[in-house]
RNA sequence: GGCCCGGUAGUUCAGUUGGUUAGAAUGCCAGCCUGUCACGCUGGAGGUCGAGGGUUCGAGCCCCUUCCGGGUCGCCA
């Protein structure tokens, strides 16, 4: 048949026959969802994309023929029908589907296509079915209602920062998949060139470099929705490819106007999309104040449990672990003591060692006095003097940290959250978007034995700590911010430098001689003497964003067809093996099976 | 690369101290049924217990190796 439809035009969605349309006749398709064949009436449930409507059989209305292939109907089968919206009777209204109080009976009907019997169930009812299966049949997983809400809600998020950015002046630019390998950062996806034999692409990690060139370029405001890909180790909230909002903007030195552009995005995108009012201005933390009261530079504020530092009260304090140590500091589960049962704690000592921690000490104040897992090293006064320092009453459990001060805050950073997931301290109907400013300009790495650029090499340092540059490298403060939400990184962005003489002085401090430095980064030093405006940018996971909007805790839940683990793909079998003739054009070594 | 959890019908799971022919629910197939809506009733099919090796009279269960999936640390400027 060369026509099937003939000419049969879709009248109307099925999750939107209504009791306004009761009388009229329509013409729907769809999917089958459910059927209960009674013998003599048969029930079929037929699903679109924007929900199900519940058909109805009944060979006095539909004659013999059409009755016949109702009978024959299974789940996934793909019909055209035509019928009458009739008005349920009170007692077969079905208040849990929306469309629940009509049905239409079928009077004619064409099967558009069969199907096998899925290998999982299409509905949300069935939560614990392995990911593993629907991954490998995502195209049937995405027919269930709440992928498809998540994508096109997806959708709209998109449009919507689209909107706000093509409204403030932003002109939208694509660079390059097929990009340069970048020295320093994650690793690089590597595509080998036919025509250059032994040389790579690399696609890109982010548009970072091109962004800037197009300030040079004269673009003033520009923004992407830019495929960015890494290939580091994944996780639920990190995939191989991901989507990022990537902005920059000319004549700025001043980090607000930057955050106040981005800020309203996310302004826009709760208001639009959730309905949720932001409050105005965001919160702003510097990083200092982030690591010392959340041991984290992204941290979950919807919570208590704040870090505080006992150093000083653990100097002679007869411990010997305390008084060895470069840090110690404490955190007061208040009134967390019915909570914490030896398990519990020893549960959670197993956590911090995840950690690096060494151990976890703790102390329970109760009412016949106090419980710890030290107390008999402390010498006289120094239990006080940790209970005060806490401001701990009966009914805390107080539990420190001793070590460097990397380990005392990550391992702390994270034990505040993991108590707080434990005993439900978590306000789940909060949206806490905050800035994270002013981070330090450099990190050490003892690895290597040299400071590495935290946010990247073309960072500006704050005008104020110009000065530390050479003098006290390690206190010299960025341009640099994030913007955090419920302790998740939504993104992050600086000033850039844009003098050439500063960025000389920026790559001293990485230890790059003008020689390496030239080596790197050579055509972009060379395209900053040709006049470069002051200009910062910033960029954001638009993954992460709709994960978090959707309160999903993966990214596979938000992407069409994400990857696992392992960084393949369940569905496509990728990555693949390719013939040996295609390898030998690319002048490469085949390692086929 | 390290650590933790998991892998048994299409799907989700149970499976005792190692002991007869590995079960349930759901889905699927067939029959019956005119108001179901997770329809119901009756019957049926459906298994390389992830794979390989070992211990044992005997292994889904114990041991070793390995593969696969999830989480996490490292890593991710």
């Amino acid at each position: 048949m060369n026509n099937l439809l003939g000419d049969w035009r879709r009248e109307g969605y099925c999750g939107e026959v209504s009791e306004a349309m009761v009388g009229r006749s329509v013409t729907l398709m769809g999917w089958v969802s459910r059927t209960r064949n009674l013998g003599g009436l048969i029930f079929v449930w037929l699903r679109d994309y924007k929900g199900v409507v519940q058909l109805v059989f009944d060979e006095a209305v539909c004659g013999r023929d059409v009755f016949e292939m109702g009978e024959g109907l299974r789940g996934e089968y793909v019909l055209a029908v035509r019928g009458q919206v009739r008005a349920r009777g009170a007692d077969a209204v079905n208040e849990k589907l929306a469309t629940g109080r009509v049905e239409v009976f079928v009077t004619d009907m064409k099967l558009l296509n069969k199907a096998e019997t899925p290998p999982i169930y299409i509905d949300d009812d069935h939560p614990d079915e392995s990911e593993a299966v629907r991954l490998k049949y995502r195209y049937l997983d995405i027919r269930r209602p709440s992928l498809q809400e998540s994508l096109r809600l997806r959708a709209k998020v998109v449009s919507t920062i689209r909107r706000h950015f093509d409204d403030s002046g932003f002109t939208e630019v694509e660079t390059p998949i097929l990009s340069k390998s970048t020295p320093e950062g994650a690793r690089d996806f590597l595509v080998p060139s036919r025509v250059h034999p032994g040389l790579f692409y690399a696609l890109p990690q982010s548009p970072q470099i091109y962004k800037q060139l197009l300030m040079l370029g004269g673009m003033d405001r520009y923004y992407q929705i830019a495929r960015c890909f890494r290939d580091e180790d994944n996780r639920a909230d990190r995939q191989p490819e991901f989507t990022q909002l990537d902005l920059e903007m000319s004549f700025v030195s001043d980090p607000l106007q930057i955050q106040e552009v981005v800020t309203g995005a996310f302004r826009q995108v709760f208001d639009k999309v959730l309905h949720v009012a932001l409050p105005d201005p965001l919160p702003r933390i510097t990083w200092q104040h982030a690591m010392d009261t959340y041991g984290s530079d992204k941290p979950d504020r919807r919570f208590g449990l704040h870090i505080v530092d006992v150093t000083n009260v653990a100097k002679g304090c007869g411990f010997s672990v305390f008084e060895g140590a470069a840090m110690v500091r404490g955190i007061n589960a208040s009134g967390l003591s019915a909570h914490m049962t030896r398990k519990e704690i020893d549960a959670l000592t197993e956590y911090v060692k995840t950690y690096r921690a060494k151990g976890l000490a703790w102390m329970s104040v109760e009412e016949g006095g106090v419980r710890s897992s030290f107390g008999k090293f402390l010498k006289e006064g120094a239990q006080d003097a940790l209970v005060q320092a806490l401001g701990a009453k009966i009914g805390d459990t107080l539990f420190f940290v001793a070590d460097k001060a990397s380990v005392v805050l990550q391992s702390l950073g994270a034990l505040r959250c993991e108590i707080a997931r434990r005993c439900g301290l978590i306000d789940e109907s909060v949206y806490d978007l905050f800035w994270v400013t002013e981070f330090p300009l450099l990190e050490w790495d003892e690895e290597e034995n040299r400071f590495q650029a935290m946010h990247h090499p073309f960072t500006s340092p704050m005008d104020e700590d110009i000065g530390l540059m050479e003098s006290d490298p390690g206190r010299c403060r960025a341009k640099a911010y994030d913007l955090v939400l419920n302790g998740i990184e939504m993104g992050s962005g600086s000033i850039r430098i844009h003098s050439s003489e500063l960025q000389e002085r920026m790559f001293n401090l990485l230890g790059f001689s003008h020689e390496q430095a030239w080596k790197r980064f050579g055509f972009m030093l060379e395209a900053f003497r040709y006049g470069t405006p002051p200009h910062g940018g910033f960029a954001f996971g638009v993954d992460r964003m709709v994960m978090q909007i959707l309160r999903k805790t993966s990214l596979r839940d938000v992407l069409a067809f994400p990857k696992i683990a392992n960084a393949s793909c369940l569905m496509m079998n990728t990555p693949s093996d390719v013939d040996k003739a295609q390898m030998d054009l690319l002048h490469l070594q085949h390692f086929g099976l």
